[in-house]
RNA sequence: GGAGGCAUGGCUCAGCUGGGAGAGCAUCUGCCUUACAAGCAGAGGGUCACUGGUUCGAGCCCAGUUGUCUCCACCA
């Protein structure tokens, strides 16, 4: 094994797993299974390390499962993305100077399937980088034909059921991408803009009504003036007719509920064609709705004068003219938030339009029970909150995007008396009419609507599948906080209207990844940084860890060179701890020898607590504990106390000694192997073959943990000699004595003195001590040495004339003060009658162990100090 | 307007059901000790935002305050 740990091996082994079809999973009766559908990444998408994390936390999850016996399924997969993925295309083609005309419907489609042909497999490619475990066989696009038959089995039982229908009704609408878009895909910002007042007259010349906007530029749409009905200043002019300006038309003033009394001037223009509200208010009181804007928001043939103005242009042009005309009042600086399209930043222009619409309160409904039963769990739970948030006051979901890039909608016009047929197979003759000339609805559904039913579209769903069968409902969903929305609410009510069951029992909500100084890595701000750059560096394992460590779910966290930096010397680490392992291993046997010594039982302790503790972790989700856990152990309890521990054995003993050492050391390495596995599944399942000679490391069982394994008393002795090894070296480290010299020691101790001579070998080398005598007491130990008092020993440094007295007694007196503060501290704590009464048991018995110990050490202190003066 | 998160050593964050404050990085000291300088051995550094409450005991539970971030709603 090389000195450095270089990660150019993980390409290697990746090959290894798919070559030996590790990741596949099948439905085996056998076995429990445990799935978890993977969030299909964009086709236009680079990898980022918002997937690494999301990727990472799911094949950690999936590798446990694995190993703990499970059939493990994670389906991977991508989506077709509609808007993101057409936008896209229409810029390459722009480049060629071709529009969609240009190349129509079909010759569009062909570009679009090259295009998912070229980069669909880019970031499958770049997801195996990572090491993700998951089964390939089985990859699915939202776009194939399994996936397309479920979203046309899915429109069409919802269309029958009445839960579908098509209507006139505001949407959002971008002018950029010139597509309807859903509630969910408006991302509001706040900016500073201004409130227009100006005159309306009334008809009769009796005067005027003010009103305040936002938005001059829809006045060419108003087709009323509310005011609220309790208005006293108003009440006068309900009914009334009133002049709008720049145009020729009348309208009235309205009372309605909507308008707030106080609120600018009381007096609300009403725009029924470019306002949600103003929509609602229009259908109350039967108002005539007329759009004053195209699809690209340009001013139409409505809009008088200002027919063909952009509607920024006919904002100034018409405020301008309010102006001239007299009727402007007063301009204030105003901010709001206003709605952009999360595609493309476009100001989102809200439109009455023809539109297909889901009926969510009767979907919604379900998916608010069945998380309420508990069916589905989220974690943390605070994102239930979210969740029931959002479903409690859904509006219906506009489906149809002006698209061509998707699943087209399976709807039918006949040409002649205008029925409406929905089925999966287009009809040849309108069952109403027998016309043959029927069209196909020119639109595409909203991408989420086939992610929606990702969860059984990818098992075969509408066929009853064996592997739907086995595999749903799925285990787990691992996704962030921002699309809890978009893709786990609809994926949630898809799976109980189509399946009747939940598509998952949990859903693990994890937060975004954010650059160093918290923000958002972005493409605009240039501060994203590359997975792939990463793992070229410091190998994809080094990634994985670092994402897992120092998470908790539900949180953003932050990502900084210095923090992969650490995990990488982690992974290194382990390398060298193999290599160490490997170089002394000889034929030596990877088991516990018959009678380990109690170095051994200390470290199989050490063990098997971990185990336990990073499989409840996991089990828990709780990936950041287990990490450092993982961490600790390996670092500090098997490389810097039991591997040094070990070393004399295997330089210095005899070949038994050193063939037992060697056996323990490779024991324990490998349930670190597999212990480490899905954290860090390249370089562990690359050790592992190195000592196994090819093996298979992810097909290993999960270590367990055995309660034989647990010695407590030998765990004591060792933590006793640790404790008086760190205070040799405290003393050493203060005296100046380096590490490589050498010096005697005695050691004191009447209760452990033997204890402590059978652990002699662990003890010089660890302090690094010439000789060491045990005593039971310290009649004749010379003055001239340094002393350190632990609970368990006393350690007598003779350092001839290199002592200064005077300082030992300096260095003694800070540690009798520090003594002494524990000793008050447990006085204190069990003179505390309520403590004594109240606390457990076992607290109080532990206090006061505790408690005798430190009095006897800190006489013995007290005492060596006194023998100094 | 509504909801929620966060506030712990210089920095980034852990801290599970309440029982003597932790890690990594940074800083300082000493070491090329035959796995590892991507390392080893030590050290310093925190009234756990503030106020009050519950409790024998609070970083952790409750109420309030301040600061900060996010989500939802969208009053022209």
């Amino acid at each position: 094994m090389d000195k450095n740990y270089d990660p150019s091996f993980e390409k290697r082994i990746y090959k290894f797993w798919t070559d030996n079809r590790c990741f596949e999973a099948h439905p085996n009766p056998a076995k429990e299974p445990f799935t978890i559908m993977m969030p299909p990444p964009n086709i236009t998408g680079q990898l980022h390390m918002g997937h690494a994390l999301d990727q990472t936390l799911q094949d950690i999850v999936t590798r446990f499962k694995r190993m703990s016996g499970f059939e493990a399924l994670w389906l991977p997969g991508t989506d077709h993305a509609s808007i993101a993925t057409e936008v896209k295309i229409v810029e390459a083609m722009a480049k060629d100077g071709l529009t969609k005309k240009d190349v129509g419907r079909d010759g569009f489609l062909e570009r679009a399937w090259a295009w998912k042909e070229k980069y669909g497999g880019r970031i499958v490619e770049q997801l195996k980088r990572l090491g993700s475990s998951c089964d390939w066989t089985k990859e699915a696009f939202t776009m194939d034909k399994n996936c397309s038959e479920a979203v046309l089995e899915a429109f069409v039982k919802l269309y029958e059921k009445g839960l579908i229908y098509r209507g006139d009704r505001i949407i959002n609408w971008c002018p950029d991408c010139k597509t309807a878009i859903s509630d969910a895909e408006v991302e509001y910002s706040e900016q500073a803009s201004s409130l227009w007042y100006y005159d309306y007259p009334l008809a009769d010349g009796s005067g005027v009504v003010t009103i305040a906007t936002t938005r001059p530029e829809t006045m060419l749409g108003d087709t009323a003036v509310a005011v609220n009905p309790k208005d006293k200043k108003y009440g006068k002019f309900v009914g009334k007719m009133l002049k709008l300006p720049l145009t020729d038309r009348e309208i009235p003033v309205i009372a309605d509920e909507y308008v707030e009394i106080g609120f600018g001037t009381g007096a609300v223009k009403i725009t029924p064609a470019h306002d949600p509200n103003d929509f609602e208010v229009g259908l109350r009181h039967g108002l005539p709705v007329i759009r004053v804007m195209d699809d690209a928001g340009i001013m139409n043939e409505n809009a008088g004068a200002y027919k063909g103005l952009d509607r920024t242009e006919a904002r100034k042009k018409v405020v301008e003219d309010l102006k001239i005309g007299g009727y402007l009042v007063k301009i204030e600086p105003y901010t709001h938030n206003v709605g952009g399209c999360y595609r493309c930043g476009t100001v989102v222009e809200p439109i009455v339009s023809k539109q297909w619409f889901v009926r969510m309160k009767p979907l919604a409904e379900p998916a608010v029970e069945s998380v309420k039963r508990g069916q589905t769990r989220f974690i943390p739970k605070r994102f239930e909150k979210i969740y029931f948030n959002w479903l409690e006051n859904i509006k219906d979901w506009c489906i149809s995007r002006q698209l061509w890039w998707g699943h087209r909608i399976p709807a039918y016009y006949c040409a002649d008396c205008g029925e409406t047929v929905v089925s999966k197979a287009a009809p040849s003759i309108c069952p109403k009419c027998g016309s043959v000339h029927l069209k196909q609805d020119e639109d595409v559904l909203d991408t989420w609507f086939s992610s929606a039913l990702w969860p059984f579209s990818t098992l075969g769903y509408p066929e009853k599948t064996p592997e739907l069968e086995y595999f749903y409902p799925t285990n787990l969903l691992i996704t962030a906080y921002d699309i809890i929305f978009f893709w786990v609410a609809r994926m949630i009510f898809s799976g109980l209207e189509f399946m009747k069951e939940v598509p998952f029992s949990e859903v693990l909500i994890h937060g975004i990844v954010r650059d160093e100084k918290g923000r958002k890595m972005s493409k605009s701000l240039g501060n994203g940084i590359d997975p792939l750059e990463v793992i070229e560096k410091y190998g994809a394992d080094a990634l994985r860890f670092s994402l897992s460590t120092g998470i908790a779910p539900g949180s953003d966290t932050r990502f900084a060179e210095e923090k992969i930096e650490s995990s990488r010397n982690f992974i290194n680490k382990l390398w060298n701890a193999a290599r160490f392992v490997e170089m002394n291993k000889g034929n030596a046997p990877a088991e516990i020898p018959k009678a380990p010594d109690f170095a051994d039982k200390w470290i199989l302790t050490k063990l098997n607590y971990v185990v336990r503790d990073v499989t409840v972790n996991i089990n828990r989700y709780e990936i950041g504990l287990a990490a450092a856990k993982l961490y600790d152990f390996v670092w500090s309890d098997f490389c810097d106390w039991y591997i040094e521990a070990k070393k004399p054995m295997l330089y210095g003993g005899d070949e038994k000694s050193k063939t037992r050492a060697s056996s323990m050391l490779t024991y324990v390495l490998i349930e670190i192997l597999k212990l480490m596995h899905p954290f860090a599944p390249f370089i562990t399942e690359e050790i592992f073959g190195i000592l196994t000679d090819g093996k298979i490391l992810m097909s290993q069982e999960w270590p367990k943990y055995n309660k034989a394994r647990v010695y407590r008393n030998e765990t004591r002795i060792f933590d006793g000699v640790k404790d008086v090894v760190v205070a040799i070296r405290n003393i050493r480290a203060e005296m100046g004595v380096p590490a490589g010299k050498k010096v005697k020691a005695h050691v004191v101790s009447s209760e452990n003195a033997a204890a402590l001579k059978k652990a002699d070998v662990y003890l010089s080398k660890l302090a690094s001590l010439s000789e060491v005598d045990y005593l039971s007491d310290k009649t004749g130990v010379s003055d001239k040495s340094a002393a350190a008092v632990t609970s368990f020993a006393e350690v007598f440094i003779p350092l001839g004339d290199l002592i200064d007295v005077d300082k030992e007694i300096a260095r003694l007196t800070k540690e009798k003060e520090a003594a002494e503060a524990e000793v008050i501290r447990g006085e204190s704590m069990l003179s505390n009658q309520g403590f004594i009464i109240k606390a457990p048991q076992k607290l109080v018995d532990a206090e006061k162990d505790k408690l005798l110990k430190n009095r006897d050490r800190l006489a013995k202190i007290i005492e060596r100090i006194n023998s100094l003066l």
